[in-house]
DNA sequence: ATAATTACTGACCCAACAGTCAGCAATATT
DNA sequence: AATATTGCTGACTGTTGGGTCAGTAATTAT
């Protein structure tokens, strides 16, 4: 009796519903061992379709990696860049708040996508370098410069390498990847290396 | 004429030569996208020798990671015992080299691997995790507790993770495995946080 | 209403590859 | 030299999963 339709048209929504469905799968199971039926079934699609928005699947881990990075990092690097709280403040702050939050984001299995696939699609790790890292290293330093020249850092504090603040960061998102069970106190492993670089830098 | 034997048995030396032989194919390729073929074929050896050695592809996968791991940290953390040197020389003398090589080293392979396989494999990544990463978390430990019962750090360093200790070494790690060819100076990376960390506990 | 358009389905194809095994040839034994 | 043993080969099988496409049903246009 009632015309229940076997699915809606829905030209606009299905790529996102899809690659959203895809970094699900891909979180889950890694790229080769996820298949594209799954990725499908998640997105309540049928497989055909998934090849109608991505050519292969390759294709489609690419418009996932890019996705989330364009979606994550923008907003995150405005908030660096549009502070007035003084330079340890906002270190201490925003910044750490942000750092802490990264091991548990989906930017942590971004990268885990990457360092395990990353040498087979070296496009995506030039686009994944040019729209993440070097522009959170370029953030990081010009921040280092603003509070030199406030007079709130040493002028030392320049020849820093960015990648110091960011070591523990990167620990802990490995350590959580792997050893998701095994304890570690993450924050206060990025806390103590903050406080070891203000020290070294302050004024 | 010429009786060439087409091939000789060796029993004793195959499972290593294959081990071996895995190992530089996972390196190369990651774990699914390498072919138990191709394993054979470097080993000089048929694809059915393989599986008598090992009965699966993750038989062979779990031996080739137990076997670069044992093979490669007894030596180095017996290296970081038994020394008379004192802590800093100590720090930055052996301690700071054996960091600086453990980015270019199979540990890193070993590590890539279990990034990108280890939901998978759980027992694997508990066997690294009681062999190397608490081996190596501990022998840190000790080294700060005996730098303190000398009188050359100050109690207070105690405290420290041991974890930052290693923090830039990771992320050399990981930054030589995905962007190999982006420049970045590791070694002062180590060097700097070994120097930020000896002014915080010497004593 | 009817026809034209197209988003979507799902059965199908086929290459790739993990794993098997009957037989062979290199040693060891007699 | 003959026989027994077993390390080793390579052709084979079965399955998995990426990718295709003819057809169908939901829209849109007329």
């Amino acid at each position: 009796m009632a015309p229940q339709p076997k699915y809606q048209r829905r030209k606009e929504d299905r790529p996102q519903e899809i690659a959203d469905a895809a970094f699900s799968e891909f979180a889950k199971k890694g790229y080769s061992a996820t298949r594209i039926d799954d990725v499908a079934r998640r997105a309540g699609v049928s497989k055909g379709l998934t090849y109608l928005y991505y050519k292969t699947k390759e294709d489609l881990f690419k418009a996932v990696v890019r996705n989330v990075v364009v979606r994550r990092v923008d907003a995150l690097l405005d908030d660096v860049e549009t502070t007035n709280l003084s330079s340890e403040d906002f270190i201490r702050g925003p910044l750490l708040d942000f750092m802490k939050r990264v091991p548990g984001s989906p930017i942590a299995i971004v990268i885990r996508l990457l360092i395990a696939e990353g040498r087979r699609h070296p496009d995506l790790v030039d686009y994944y370098y040019d729209n993440v890292v070097a522009r959170g290293l370029d953030a990081i330093r010009r921040f280092v410069e603003r509070g030199v020249e406030r007079g709130e850092f040493k002028p030392e504090a320049r020849q820093l390498q960015p990648q110091l603040f960011l070591a523990p960061m990167m620990l802990s998102m490995i350590w959580r990847l792997v050893f998701a069970d095994k304890p570690l106190e993450t924050d206060r492993l990025m806390e103590d290396q903050i406080d070891l670089l203000l020290t070294r830098i302050k004024a």
